[in-house]
DNA sequence: GCCATGACGTTCC
DNA sequence: GGGAACGCCATGG
């Protein structure tokens, strides 16, 4: 296990119960500021056996990254609502209310909000618009 | 060792 | 407010 692996499990363990953290502020704490993606990776790379709350981590949209990969989405969403986390009709978590720790997002919401969604799917596999 | 990919993020148009 | 571009970092071929 590579010691940037275990630097970003720790950093979810922390996560409490009931909050929810991005990538980047994970990556941020994990000591790789801009390593965001690389968080994804780690966690994608979980044997879903770990004591790692890999359902807590979420993007700067406040929303749910998995998509159409696994059914995965489906599941954080239900692990997110049985810790107390909620959703907002459009499918968003609250960072500011349930974001942690709470003093990054204070700032970050003006982000999210312009950042809700962008060139994903396109740049992804190759599918245009 | 270079190129392509991905559970991301921020900024510009 | 939505879409597109560019940047970052680690992994796999």
């Amino acid at each position: 296990m590579n010691p940037f692996y275990h630097r970003i499990y720790k950093v979810v363990r922390r996560i409490p119960r009931g909050r929810v953290a991005t990538y980047g502020v994970v990556a941020r704490l994990a000591g790789h500021p801009g390593a965001a993606r690389t968080v994804g990776w780690a966690l994608a790379a979980l044997p879903g056996e770990a004591d790692v709350p890999w359902w807590r981590v979420i993007n700067a949209a406040g929303r749910i990254s998995l998509g159409g990969r696994d059914h995965g989405a489906v599941l954080q969403r239900a692990l997110l609502l049985r810790e107390g986390v909620k959703f907002a009709p459009a499918g968003g978590v609250g960072l500011t209310a349930f974001g942690w720790p709470a003093q990054a997002y204070e700032s970050a919401a003006a982000a999210q909000t312009r950042a809700a969604s962008s060139r994903r799917s396109r740049r992804l596999k190759g599918l245009r618009t």
